[in-house]
DNA sequence: TAAAAAATTTAGATAAATCTAAAAATTAAT
DNA sequence: ATTAATTTTTAGATTTATCTAAATTTTTTA
């Protein structure tokens, strides 16, 4: 149906969007680690196949076809992460490589197969919701932790980096999906915080903060 | 590491190989549902990297490297075979087309920990054996069906042909893997079959006793 | 064993996805 | 409101895997 790099580019965009703007080429060029130029030839084949909305100079928006087929490599995508750490017994930090390739396995009566037998699991390993087959995504609203008070507290519900490096930072320092956090204290000077987890206290950077997740 | 063209011209290679010759252009042409020529611009390439050895007009073997990478393809896709059988419930005449795409899956140790969550299967859903991860195949000697006397009787071990439709036509007649078979009588005059199986009588042409492989 | 047939390779093109360098359009700054 | 900087597009190449048509080699047949 649609090549691998068209996918990509299509995974990319959805990614990429949000309600105000659209997406820019150089955003495009810099996630997909490739030449302006090369996106702006990938965009004209995706217009011409009506999965985007393109006018020159101004950035694209995914279609209504374009955002299903989006939506479906996502679902694929976080399906197969799922499977990589429920059933294969991966760590959080090793499966989205594989995943990246997993992701564009054709069949979509496979992947909703491994839906049923995984149980139709609603959150990746990662935090993130896992569309269903019609592309519906179960998103409750997440604050980032930077963007909350001494004292509140919250469970971490996903993260917003997804490096293997920061993932296993969080995991050495217990600070995995589910668990409860409370903040102690944050430094004005740095907006460095201390958390107070299940079984001790941690120091985390603001740069930690900016990319973990909380559920109030 | 190899691409997609490079691993299915190797993983042909394997298939059409046999102790005795090589395997010619026109073979791969035809298996591969591609040109001569096309073929051979691949067996340069594959030469060029060592894992094939090509005199050009006379046809190429496999390289000990080339039949590692193969072996771990079909490891891989009968692997997958088996997952979607075993673990998602699709029939074996349905596997065939997804394996085709997920023997290109990279990661070793992904296969590796699926070998190890299924337990380690011997035989695919087709009675084709696994690789183990040394590329070390169980092989055991199986007859064609075709080939035994009257009388005689077996264990439907495998299928030389892989088709849906024939493997469709075998679940009908219940002439599926693990089946004991007795040839009651065979008509020179077309060489077709009759078998007492273990509930019924069945009548199969001789296409059909030439695609079914039986231990003794 | 020479001609005919078949198989294989070479030459030259094409489509997909990428690149570099240059041109054009948009946005920001004086 | 010009000029300068940035962003984006166009033009022209490159790589991979194909193809068709023609040339070459091998095999078969008479
Ligand atoms: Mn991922
Ligand atoms: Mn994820
Ligand atoms: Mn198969
Ligand atoms: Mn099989």
């Amino acid at each position: 149906m649609n090549t691998l790099a068209e996918e990509n580019y299509l995974k990319s965009i959805f990614h990429l969007s949000d309600a105000e703007e659209s997406v820019s080429t150089n955003q495009l060029a810099t996630l997909l680690n490739t030449k302006a130029s090369s996106v702006t030839d990938m965009l004209k084949k995706l217009a011409d196949k009506a999965l985007i909305n393109y006018t020159p100079y101004q950035g694209v928006r995914l279609t209504l076809t374009g955002e299903k087929i989006a939506l479906n490599i996502i679902r694929k995508h976080r399906l197969w992460e799922y499977f990589l750490v429920e059933k294969l017994n991966f760590k959080w930090d090793q499966v989205h490589e594989m995943a990246e390739e997993m992701e564009h396995i054709s069949s979509n009566e496979l992947i909703n197969r491994l839906d049923k037998f995984m149980g139709y699991p609603k959150f990746d390993p990662h935090g993130d919701p896992i569309p269903d087959m019609n592309g519906q995504i179960n998103q409750h609203d997440l604050k980032l932790l930077s963007a909350i008070e001494v004292n509140d507290s919250g469970i971490i519900c996903g993260v917003k980096n997804h490096t293997p490096n920061f993932l296993q930072y969080l995991e050495k320092q217990s600070l995995t999906i589910g668990k409860t956090i409370i903040v102690i204290e944050i430094f004005p000077f740095d907006q460095s915080m201390v958390l107070q987890t299940e079984n001790k206290e941690v120091h985390i950077s603001s740069e930690v903060a900016n990319n973990l997740l909380i559920s109030l």
